[in-house]
DNA sequence: GTCTGTTCCTGTACAGTGTACAAGACGTTG
DNA sequence: CAACGTCTTGTACACTGTACAGGAACAGAC
């Protein structure tokens, strides 16, 4: 049994392997064991089919974590044409985190891989891009507030939907718990007083994921911040 | 050599293996070969050691790593008292991201598994608490606000250090920039137009990381919206 | 001086990984 | 029927993280 021969096959609707249906599957095996579990004799195990026929249809294990990233972006295209751009900002922030949500073990590759942007689509930059001239950027400017507007679609959601450590989850917490509980009140005053408000729901403090925990309310403040530090740079000499 | 003896130990200087010098080892080859391409067994051969040598420092893999990131943050440490909030959020962006630029490889990590480091000093979170005060947040806005500073703290700089695939950078770089020039001018107009200006230092369009072609404006202006957004939330009620 | 315990490291071993490569099965077209 | 593209089976290899048993060096106690 060491090389996985194919315990039967049931999972064969067309009875051959297709890209999409292997990106599916890996999708799946990332939502259910996170990217630095996934491996691809395990998803060949859940296709009933030896890892090496993989190789056909996608070229090595990063392309099938990149593929999958993309399918699971897939559904954040459709984008209707809004009112003003600072109601668009804030519908696409609120689309791409949702999405996100829906695969929150794919967080860490988006914004920390450069290969997963081709997983972006285009539609998307051009999305970001016209809001942003509608807003009133042109030029240098223009490619400065795009960035900052991916930069901050991106962003939050990462660092939010961040993974614990997948070996030992509930040990680490307590663990970190404990270290957060013996910071010295002389040291840093304000961190101990106000360390009950942010334990439940604050980057570097709390023990959770966003996954258990969501920062809603958060968002909600980063996704304002944003827009309203837009509008403020917008009526700015250059640059 | 399947098991790497030890070939002759010349970096000795106390004769004995420290966990200090273990994780600064870890830090300099994670420096050399990125996150992914970083190895117990090659730390090990660096150092003139058998790989489960280590383990008596640190417990395993993730914990060099993690215990590397900090040290790479541990130059973070030093803050004078800013005159106002804002600069102080100014020479904080700023210093971090000096810090991370001097060991890119980490960028990865610091976004994407922040939660699993204790990698973030206490010191810097009470420094952000503090001006987020000084600023007249608090309560329940004040850990929004400290959401949104650490965001924005961290946010950019792990986007513009992402990597390149590691195994085939610029046979990946490439093949990027065709897939950029293929853009449909219809639609995507703006996209289409503004390329050149982009291609050159826009996340997701850009062919290559931020390590060799730094985002020094986009950084600016990303951190001037964030303390613009910020200035503007502040006179805000409460939601 | 020998005995015992800690501290740190050497070796071995194992189960798992990604993927290169040759060979085979299958259907379509000549 | 033969030849060819398409896809999969198998084998193989180098490499990974780490559990575990022991051994060397040194400490202090008797």
């Amino acid at each position: 049994m060491t090389t996985t021969p194919p315990a039967s096959a049931p999972p064969r609707p067309g009875d051959s392997l297709t890209r999409d249906a292997v990106l599916v599957a890996a999708l799946a095996l990332i939502d259910r064991k996170g990217v630095a579990g996934f491996s691809v004799r395990d998803l060949a195990r859940d296709l009933g089919v030896y890892p090496t026929a993989l190789y056909w249809h996608v070229p090595g294990r990063n392309a099938l974590i990149a593929g999958a990233v993309a399918m699971a972006l897939g559904d954040l295209k459709p984008a209707r044409r809004p009112t003003d751009w600072a109601a668009g900002v804030r519908a696409l922030f609120r689309r791409y985190r949702k999405a996100v949500r829906a695969h929150p073990a794919i967080a860490p590759v988006l914004g920390a891989q450069l290969v997963s942007n081709e997983s972006m689509p285009p539609e998307l930059v051009e999305h970001m891009l016209m809001l942003l001239e509608r807003a009133g950027f042109s030029g240098d400017r223009l490619r400065h507030a795009y960035n900052t507007l991916v930069a901050g679609m991106v962003g939050f959601v990462t660092l939010e939907l961040a993974p614990l450590p997948e070996d030992d989850p509930e040990g680490w917490a307590t663990a970190h718990r404990q270290r957060m509980q013996d910071v010295d009140a002389r040291q840093c005053p304000t961190l101990a007083r106000e360390m009950p408000h942010l334990a439940r729901g604050a980057f570097v403090v709390r023990a959770s994921s966003g996954v258990d925990q969501p920062l809603d309310q958060s968002f909600e403040f980063w996704t304002e911040t944003v827009i309203q530090g837009l509008a403020a740079m917008r009526e700015r000499s250059a640059p």
